[in-house]
DNA sequence: AATTATTAGTTATGAGAGATAACAATTATG
DNA sequence: CATAATTGTTATCTCTCATAACTAATAATT
């Protein structure tokens, strides 16, 4: 603990030098590859979606739910499930979540009765419009004027590349 | 992990044709955002960057940790996670990892014995190297053979969605 | 020099998303 | 009817991330 007691910080002048010295980190490496980019820039667009949809009490999977939901009416819990990419268990809290604000409900299929058929209530209509016009400011806040060229550029790229993963046989 | 089975749709005629009139899910309404784009083609790197890394013993933030260190030896751990955009606390476990592995050394500052100024191992230097390697051949599958200018266009805009989010009143 | 404030790293804790397994109810198959 | 498969559900586990509190060292102030 206690080492003697004689240190004299004569070193203010080098610790000072010092922080001028590297005052930022170089990340020349990473940003050779596209996939670091769409990383950082996927953060930023995460965290202004999560923030324009807070105030409609949505979240991302909600809000994508919902949309899904209002644009494919009765559809089920597995197809939603696989549309949004998420396990079929894992999409029960966010179902129930949009039920019990009753922006959805759920209907039973009569030809299925396992099978629950998601419909949206006028609320959850209503949300939807909401919901997709501030989406698109925040979508306009993100692309700041971008071109609507460079826009489709960034689509199809992005689309490729997950298209790339889906199986080995060529679509069109 | 998604398996969808088309298997035999011999079943009562309903199911059929409720089955033929929604085989698939609509997302056009979410495909009109270049934000949709980007989160599911990202979901997709990242996967493939998972599985790429697994067998090195590394994950994308411990591999992207590794290589700001290698890069900027002898920084610290507080730059380090502004670099990363973690938080210190989080960041300690992740040093803590690299650390254990002989990855990188620790080594005390001399002139801020608070600090931890952090520098590569030469198994470090060496993981780094085909880490570097097996990254690049996970972008080039990625990417497959996309022209260098769509590339390019990619990283200009995802820099400029990026960018555009640090605070505007600069006059540079 | 002593006191206070700030900074670097650490620890502990809790919230949140996601995956997995097991289960009941229903339907399909033999 | 017996068996298997599917739909939705519950419970559990892991992983990541955020926050607060803490120690040690430095900087700033008196």
């Amino acid at each position: 603990m206690s080492r003697t007691g004689a240190g004299k910080p004569t070193a203010n002048i080098a610790a000072v030098a010092q922080r001028e010295e590297s005052p930022q980190v170089s990340d020349a490496t990473l940003c050779g590859f596209i996939g670091y980019h769409m990383k950082r820039a996927f953060n930023v667009v995460q965290a202004d979606l999560n923030q324009t949809l807070k105030p409609l009490g949505l979240r991302m999977v909600t809000y994508s739910a919902l949309v899904l939901i209002v644009d494919n009416p009765g559809l089920r819990q597995s197809q939603l499930a696989a549309a949004l990419d998420v396990e079929r268990a894992n999409l029960v809290v966010i179902v129930d979540e949009l039920e019990r604000r009753d922006l959805i409900s759920r209907d039973r299929v009569p030809s299925d009765r396992r099978a629950y058929a998601l419909n949206p209530t006028p609320a959850g209509q209503h949300l939807y419009e909401r919901a997709l016009e501030a989406v698109r400011g925040h979508e306009a806040r993100m692309l700041n004027g971008m071109e609507e060229e460079t826009k489709q550029a960034v689509i199809r790229a992005m689309s490729r590349i997950r298209r790339g993963s889906e199986g080995g046989s060529r679509g069109g």
